[in-house]
DNA sequence: AGCAAAATCTTTACAGTGTAAAAATTGCGA
DNA sequence: TCGCAATTTTTACACTGTAAAGATTTTGCT
């Protein structure tokens, strides 16, 4: 096995260092650059793993529901989960500042994880959605979902949802919480 | 003027490290230390400014409406217009990795922060909100329009809504996504 | 098989970084 | 003014990413 995969197979994403994958790997210390060219490249094929791992996390999780809204909230879990899971991989895959979105590899995992979302969406309103040309209520329901979920995950990970865990009423549990905000009414104005 | 406080004038936050901010500010590359303890110090300090700053943009957004709606939705815009006109700063305020929350300064911004939405939500509700007891139905609306805009905004931070605004109907308004995404109806499933 | 070319890896080097400890300087109150 | 504490500089170290050049291995082709 070439040094270049087995620095993908890395699982900690804490300290992720050039020199570190490359120890890990038991190569030098300039080895993986040159399969990566440099830090940004290293970070965006790693990002695109875990774009395809967490694509199938998702569709893995549409496929229990029986109803659409039962789909919906299955994959919104799934989602929440696989972030609890994968914290460091989550951070990396929406942290644009250290990522090359022109890379192949990512911009194609991402866009399939997208095209999931939109169809997601499509499906719980009974309708076909086009991905190249949206309507604006269609593009509004899909940004609605994802800024719901995407939000709650971040303030979630960044550990801004334990206070308000802390004072709601008693065995009150995150997963309630994550249900109780997707189902109630939106218009917070 | 001490020089701990020369380095908190600085804007752009994107190459933040403590030499770079040593050496705008006309002094040795190890004196911020000495204020800041160390580089989690000196980014806590910059972010409770950022709260501070931010704090004050809502409560002057919210005092611009009529009705609670409006205040709200006023509130809101204010919100991903502060993210996008201080970028940086926004990702520092909610990037936890490197942010010590046990900072008097800074707990008690973003605590401040963390008010002013809850207060917002209440308002909205025609109901007073105690902070330390939330009920269930309290709780899930002010973390449904936290993550709602939290999570547009990092979106939109990241660049992940440049595709869905191109692929609307020609002249859409990343305003009128917003709008659009906040006054619909929110079961997503 | 043999050999050239391409891919891969190592070595060496350099400019930055955060952090620690000691030395030097400054400011200020008694 | 003197002395002490706050502040800053100096020096040092172990890291980091990146670049360039040489050494090695793998691959493809006749």
């Amino acid at each position: 096995m070439k040094a270049a995969e087995r620095v993908l197979e890395r699982d900690g994403l804490a300290g992720l260092t050039l020199r570190a994958v490359a120890r890990e790997a038991g190569v030098s210390h300039a080895a993986p650059t040159h399969h990566f060219g440099d830090l940004t490249g290293l970070v965006s094929e790693l990002a695109a793993i875990g774009f395809r791992q967490f694509n199938a996390a998702m569709v893995a999780a549409g496929a229990s529901g029986a109803t659409a809204i039962e789909k919906g909230l299955a994959r919104a879990k799934a989602y929440v989960t696989y972030a609890q899971a994968h914290p460091g991989m989550y951070g990396l895959m929406f942290r644009t500042e250290r990522l090359d979105m022109s890379r192949p590899s990512l911009h194609e995992a991402a866009n399939i994880s997208f095209a999931g979302l939109a169809g997601s969406i499509g499906e719980s309103r009974h309708e076909q959605i086009q991905e190249r040309a949206l309507s604006l209520d269609q593009a509004a329901a899909i940004v609605r979902a994802w800024s719901l979920v995407h939000g709650f995950t971040m303030l979630l990970l960044d550990g801004r949802l334990t206070d308000v865990l802390n004072r709601m009423p008693h065995g009150s549990t995150l997963d309630l919480l994550f249900e109780a905000m997707l189902k109630g009414n939106t218009k917070p104005c």
